[in-house]
DNA sequence: CTCCATTGGGTACCGTGTAAGCAGTTATGG
DNA sequence: CCATAACTGCTTACACGGTACCCAATGGAG
C-alpha cells in the first residue's frame, strides 16, 4: 500500500536529500541479482539471497527497492544495456537489424533467465528507452512509425521466440542437474515410444527426418533470421501501411482519484493511517523525501 | 526420489492397478487449475487453492500430480488441444496457417496466463502432439521437414510473440486491479516526461504520431500476420528450394539469396519473379515509384 | 473372510516476500 | 554547540507457498 504513487521503479527517486550515507545503490544491488540468476536461475535470486551476496540484511534491500517485482524489473533494464547499437543506424537497415538481432540473442543466451523475467511491455527503463531509440531509427527513413512498429515488432518476436526455445531447453538441463547428453538419453524412450506408436506421423518425420534440430543453433537462427529480414525487405517496398486508425492519444489526463482520505501533496493519494495514530502529512517516505528535495531546490517555506 | 523413473507426466500412469476407485482425476484437477488460473491468475492456482475448488484435501492432488510444475505442464497441454484444426490441413496452406494463428492467439487471449506457463520446449503431451500433427502437415506438400520447422517456427514466433504484449498488458492490468484507462492515465505522466525530456525523440514520435498502438488489436495482428504470410509465401516459392542445412555453407548460401537472385535496387531485396516470367528491375511497385521520386528530386538519369 | 496396497486428509517443515519496529547515524535548525 | 528530525541497516514476525511424512479408511486380490 505504501509508496502507490509511484508508478514506476524509474519515478522513484534512488537516493533521498538527507540522512546517512545509504550503503549500497540500487545498481549494486541489481548487479549482484543478476549474478546469482545468472549461476544459479531467477527463482535463486531471492531477497535474502542477494543481500547474503552483498553483505547486508534481507530488509536493507528495501530501503532501496520497493519490491522484487521492482527490482526484477531493474535487472531486465539492466540487461538491455548490455545490446551494443554504438554507431545504428547506419544507414544499412539489414547490417543493423542483424547485429540488433545476434544482441538481443547473444544477452538472452548469456542470462536465460529473462524469458521468466521480460514481461513484454514497455517498462520505460532507461536502458530499454535508449534501445528504442536506436532501433526504431533503423527503418524510420524508410516507413512510417506504424509500419515500423509492425516490421520491428515481428524481427523482436522471431529472435525472442528463438532464444527462448534455446534457453529454455538449457534451463530445463540445468534445473535437472544433468548434463544435456543424459538430458536427451532420458526423454529418449518416451520419444522412441511415440515414434513406434505410429500415430503421429509427422512427429516421427521430425524425429528421424529432420537435420535441423541437431544443428550448430547459431546456423538455425541466422537461417530464419534471413527469412524474416527478406520478409522486411518485401514490407520496405509494399504499398499502402496499416489500416488507417482513428483513435485518443496514449498521453492523457493526469487521474481523477477521488478519496475523501486527506491527500498527499505530492502525489495525491489518500494518506494511509498509520498503527501508532501519529497524523502523517505525506502518503509514505517517498513522498516525503521528494517534498524535502523539492522544498529545498525552491527554497520554498512549506 | 519416487518417482525419479518416469521422465514426463506423460509417462507416468495416471491410474493404479488395483485399490479404491480414485475420488478425483487428473483432467478434474486441471480443469479446476485452469478455470482459476483464468479468473485470478496463475499465481493464484496454488495446490490449496485447487484443492478447494474440487472439495479435497491440499495433499490428495499429490496422488495424481507429482508437483505443481507437472500439474501446470497438463495445464498448457489442455490449453493446447483448445486450438482447433479439424480438416487440416485443407489444400489451402494460406488459409491453415492464418486458422492456426488465430486459434493459437485466441487461445492466448482466452488463457493470459500461458504466457507464465508455456515453456516454448516440447513437452510431448498429447494435445501439443496432435496440434504438430496438423501443423506441420500443411507446408509438407511444398518444403523439407527442415524447412518447415523454420518456417512454422516463424509463424508461431510471431503469434505468440503478439499474443504476448497483449496478454501482458492485460495482466499488468489485472494485477494493479485498475481499469485499463486509469492504468494509462497512471503512466501517463511519465510519459510526458519521457517525450518532455526531449531525450528520446523516437520514443516521442511513437507516443505522438503513432496510431498503431492504439489501433484495435485485431487489426493490428491480422497486419503482422499478413506480413509474416507473405513471407513464408516467398520461401515456398524460392527457386531451387531451400537450402539443405547439411551443406555446412548453407547459411552464407542463404545470405547470398539476395546477391544471386536480381536484387532491387531500392530495397535490396530479391526480385521475385512473375508467373509470366517478365523480367523484372525492381521488387514491387512501391520501390518502383520510390525509386522514380528520389530520382526527380535528386535529378539523376538513373 | 483376511491382507495390504492405495486412498484422501491432516500436520509439520522450511523457504518465501515483506510489514513493522528497533537502535544507530547524519544533516539541519536553533 | 546541541537537540532533533529524518534517515540508515537490521531484527523479529507474519502469512502463505510447496510438499515430506504419517494416519485411518477403503476395497480389490487371494
Amino acid at each position: 500500500m505504501a509508496d502507490t504513487e509511484y508508478v514506476n521503479i524509474w519515478m522513484r527517486p534512488e537516493r533521498p536529500a538527507r540522512g546517512p550515507r545509504p550503503a549500497y545503490s540500487r545498481a549494486q544491488i541489481t548487479e549482484a541479482a543478476i549474478r546469482i540468476a545468472d549461476a544459479e536461475g531467477l527463482e535463486a535470486a531471492t531477497m535474502r539471497r542477494i543481500a547474503a551476496e552483498i553483505g547486508a540484511g534481507a530488509m536493507s534491500l528495501y530501503r532501496y527497492v520497493p519490491s522484487r517485482d521492482d527490482l526484477v524489473e531493474l535487472m531486465a533494464d539492466r540487461l538491455q544495456g548490455e545490446i551494443d547499437l554504438e554507431g545504428v543506424p547506419s544507414g544499412d537497415w539489414r547490417a543493423d537489424l542483424t547485429r540488433y538481432a545476434d544482441g538481443l540473442r547473444a544477452m538472452w543466451l548469456r542470462h536465460p533467465w529473462v524469458a521468466t523475467a521480460h514481461r513484454s511491455l514497455p517498462g520505460f527503463g532507461p536502458n530499454q528507452l535508449r534501445l528504442i531509440e536506436r532501433v526504431m531509427a533503423v527503418l524510420d527513413p524508410y516507413v512510417s512509425i506504424d509500419e515500423s512498429l509492425s516490421l520491428l515488432s515481428i524481427l523482436t518476436g522471431y529472435v525472442e521466440s528463438a532464444a527462448r526455445g534455446e534457453v529454455s531447453q538449457a534451463e530445463e538441463v540445468r534445473r535437472s542437474g544433468l548434463t544435456a547428453a543424459e538430458w536427451m538419453a532420458r526423454h529418449s524412450p518416451h520419444v522412441r515410444q511415440l515414434v513406434e506408436s505410429g500415430e503421429y506421423p509427422m512427429f516421427s518425420k521430425i524425429v528421424l527426418e529432420a537435420r535441423q534440430p541437431h544443428l550448430n543453433h547459431d546456423d538455425q537462427f541466422r537461417y530464419g533470421l534471413e527469412r524474416v529480414l527478406d520478409c522486411l525487405a518485401a514490407a520496405l517496398s509494399a504499398p499502402g501501411g496499416p489500416p488507417d486508425p482513428r483513435d485518443e492519444t496514449f498521453v492523457t489526463r493526469a487521474g481523477d482519484e477521488t478519496t475523501d482520505a486527506p491527500a498527499c501533496p505530492v502525489c495525491g493519494a489518500a494518506v494511509p493511517e498509520t498503527a501508532t495514530g501519529r497524523p502523517r502529512k505525506y502518503c509514505s517516505r517517498a513522498c516525503r523525501q521528494r517534498a524535502y528535495r523539492t522544498r529545498q531546490e525552491t527554497g520554498s517555506p512549506e
